[in-house]
DNA sequence: GCGACAG
DNA sequence: ATCTTGTCGC
């Protein structure tokens, strides 16, 4: 594996147009029983990131554990070179999880990337397992403001008037989620299936829920490591 | 040169 | 991303 702290941004880039042809966008069909959250948090000028992955059952939406581990990360933030900071960490707790999700919600862009390799596209290929990239703002491409109502969307276009996601109002009144397709899922079916994910709050469970772990972790409320909840 | 710019 | 008070709206 290669040292991701070391890297330049060219190097970076080189890295994402290799992994890039490895990408596969099929339709996700297998049953859900599973679905994980992944996030990362840190404290602002440190190198240590804290990073999380929640399992959920599904459809319930009920998480069932969680996974946090900490690391010294060195590669600083470029907008589109967020999976060169953050990927290394969620390796870590993706490798302590004691069984794999059958898909995996990660905050922040699938394709919906300049060279369609968004951290969620990225952490896919590297693993491949199904991934969706659901961020809370827009990266690259196009859109029309989506309809007021919770479910309604419009199409996130980028060159050539390529379909890369979809901007989603996952509540009333708050500002729109991107999503997109990270790696083994579709256009249609990861769309959808954010929208089974949202319950009461502007992001889906799976992020929301991860988000809520790393950031107590971080602040110490919860241990490092594998933890099983009682459900 | 100017604007945009995941976390 | 994180920091950080009050305030508006459902």
């Amino acid at each position: 594996m290669i040292d991701y702290d070391v890297l330049s941004v060219p190097e970076a880039t080189a890295i994402q147009k290799n992994l890039q042809d490895q990408t596969i966008l099929t339709p996700f069909n297998g049953p859900i029983n599973y679905i994980g959250g992944a996030d990362i948090s840190f404290n602002k000028f440190s190198t240590t990131v804290y990073a999380g992955i929640v399992i959920l059952q599904y459809p319930s939406l009920i998480p069932v554990g969680y996974s946090l581990v900490k690391k010294e990360v060195h590669f600083p933030y470029v907008p589109g070179f967020l999976a060169f900071r953050e990927v290394p960490a969620l390796l870590d707790a993706w490798q302590q999880l004691p069984v794999k999700p059958d898909i995996l919600v990660v905050d922040g862009h699938g394709i919906a990337h300049p060279r369609q390799m968004g951290i969620a596209t990225h952490f896919g290929v590297l693993t491949n397992q199904p991934t969706i990239g659901s961020a809370k703002k827009k990266l690259y491409g196009q859109f029309e403001e989506p309809g007021p109502n919770r479910g309604d969307y419009t199409p996130l276009t980028g060159r050539q008037g390529m379909l890369l996601g979809h901007v989603l109002r996952s509540k009333p009144n708050v500002k729109p989620v991107f999503v997109s397709p990270g790696h083994r899922t579709g256009m249609t079916d990861s769309l959808q299936l954010i929208i089974s994910c949202l319950r009461k709050h502007r992001l889906p469970e799976p992020t929301r829920l991860a988000h809520n772990a790393v950031n107590q972790f971080r602040l110490g409320q919860l241990p490092e490591g594998w933890t099983a909840l009682a459900v």
